[in-house]
DNA sequence: GGTAGTTCTGTGTTCGCACACGAAATTATT
DNA sequence: AATAATTTCGTGTGCGAACACAGAACTACC
């Protein structure tokens, strides 16, 4: 229709400006090498006429090639960190056309060492841009610091953190999250009801992001002065089942108006579980995550809901703009909460069905 | 790593073949005058190496250009159709290199006539391919059959008409969101409460969309049993306010235990500004799409759900699955029903900011 | 004014593919 | 067997931009 519509190449604004292409080209990058007056010329066509390059000839006559590092934990099949590899997965295949070639490395998220000896090693192959997951904070801060030094440039993805030169950051608001999941656990709930909070010991304690979630959950409560309910802390081993259950069975003779349960961490399967082995029903049971256990749980009722992210997108989209931002040089945007999605049995068919 | 990031080029495989690269390139997009001889050769080469073209290059190097035509109701601002036109512009843009040109074209969503002029024109323009939503089913069908003449390929947004050869339709399913409206009204209210549906008698009468919804809503009753509340329909004009509010007072007084309240259309702000005015406090509000105003009373607590899609996704994925289809010529889904997203005040925040 | 050194500029090649045109090989026709 | 008709095949050019290299213009210095 109009200019949106024409195309413009590098050969038409040297004409213009009277100009060898050569000219036009240094002038678009920068090279030096032009003349003051030259340059001066082809920057007012450049304006004029609004150029923006073909980006499919660009990538194609270049011969850049980039090597993107993405360094997260290994994982179980099903799990969190599985889905946000296939979206490094996708990544790959879409991006290669431009010349860039994806690596991933994984660590221990177990292993603090895990983490500091693979990084040595990605700093080491010195890569041209680095995605990473910050779990343990200290060493991840010593990392930004290296890769900094060596103008290596990165972007978080999951978590992050603060006050760090970083390219981007895609990930949930967890205090958000935990502040709906409150909402949704305790709306309407009748008065008096016990509601149970599930937390797991683990090694190497409570995860960040649960402890986050755990808090906006504790703010909603007090945001709205509700009193009319009683809370219940209960605390679960990593590993034992059978204490578990023993532990749970415990609360439930003790305290006879349960209605509801929630656990901050993506395992309220095993919750879901236990629950079904002590035959409480009518619990509403909320959760986090779509690890396959969960969505199963769901769609029998058992969970009424699950609160969602989707880190295949986050992926995907961290290695996006790590293309704009050093290969398309556009402006992106660093901070970036993905939406709390809101599951339950009628709409997670539709939400698994649209992988896009 | 392996062969993924490998490049292949077509006189790779012309010189592992022994032929010539126009040969390869016959092959490939069997343009006949091929001997069977090197036509196997070729292919099996292409078999092995599992060939995939360089996009970049090929539309770099072709000479086709595609015009695809948008054929959508005409809109008020912050509208929904707006959403969806946001969606083609980003989509022309992004393709404006694969040589594609997107134009739209309106038409009256309340004048039959209007639809089958503008559909008229569109078709004398001999369009490469379109995209239109089919709100007036019969004239919709008589336009997909005019296309089919043509040899047009064509897809629908918003909703479909089954049995008809289309490209592929983005869209909600509305049966189903009427299901999920019903679960989060109805869900623990208190026993014998009372539920109000507001219908909106319009030119044109009801649409599709709306009358499924509310079918689904009703299942939703039917299958879970639920007797403990009453409902009460309430039919509210499209125009006069004054009456409205009348015919609402009315029924607040002759009911004094309403709870809940539900329109199928996406005007449920309007019904919102009315229960402000009538000062209805703490009734459990839901409604559809994300219109501006929507979102206001969303936030403000007097909308408890609302239920939305995401227009502009559904209108971009359309034009990229066109393109897969008939440039690519990659196989795609055919029916996509998008996500029913359940938005409350804690988490539209989130939703609104991520725009991807 | 001549030469060395520096800054600037024009041209040519390449990326991987599409498409056209003319040459070569094959088949048909007399 | 020679020629015509047809099928197959090889090569060259262009898409829009990146980059390299050599040559031109300009500067500095003796």
């Amino acid at each position: 229709m109009k200019n949106q519509d024409k195309k413009i190449r590098i050969k038409d604004i040297a004409l213009l400006a009277g100009v060898s292409e050569g000219t036009v080209d240094r002038v678009l990058h920068n090279r030096g090498e032009v003349s003051e007056k030259s340059r001066i010329v082809v920057e007012k066509i450049l304006e004029e006429i609004n150029y923006s390059p073909n980006l499919l000839a660009r990538s194609l006559a270049s011969k850049k090639h980039f090597r993107f590092v993405c360094l997260i934990p290994n994982h179980q099949p099903e799990d969190y960190w599985e889905s946000v590899e296939r979206g490094f997965d996708l990544a790959r295949k879409d991006y290669l056309q431009y010349n860039i070639h994806l690596e991933k490395h994984l660590y221990n998220q177990f292993d603090l060492n895990s983490f500091t000896s693979v990084s040595a090693k990605v700093l080491d192959s010195k890569p041209d841009a680095v995605i990473f997951a910050p779990i343990f904070r200290e060493q991840a801060l010593n990392f930004t610091q290296e890769l900094n030094l060596q103008k290596i440039p990165f972007s978080f993805i999951d978590s992050m953190i603060e006050d760090v030169d970083f390219i981007s950051y895609y990930g949930q608001n967890s205090f958000q999250s935990g502040y709906v999941a409150a909402k949704l656990l305790l709306n309407s709930l009748p008065d008096h009801a016990q509601v149970i909070i599930i937390r797991t010991k683990r090694k190497g304690g409570e995860s960040n992001q649960t402890i986050t979630r755990s808090k906006g959950f504790m703010q909603y409560i007090n945001d709205k002065h509700l009193i009319n309910f009683e809370l219940i802390n209960v605390d679960l081993t990593d590993d034992n089942e059978e204490a578990n259950l023993n532990v749970l069975r415990e609360v439930f003779n003790t305290n006879n108006n349960i209605k509801a349960a929630i656990t901050f961490n993506s395992k309220v399967y095993r919750l879901a579980n236990y629950l079904n082995s002590l035959h409480c029903t009518n619990i509403r049971l909320i959760g986090y995550d779509l690890l396959e256990e969960n969505i199963k749980y769901l769609k029998s009722d058992v969970i009424s809901f699950l609160l969602a992210q989707r880190p295949d997108k986050q992926a995907y989209l961290t290695i996006r703009d790590m293309c704009s931002e050093l290969i398309f040089k556009q402006k992106i945007k660093k901070t970036n909460y993905v939406p709390i999605d809101i599951l339950m049995k009628e709409n997670i068919e539709d939400y698994m069905e649209f992988r896009e």
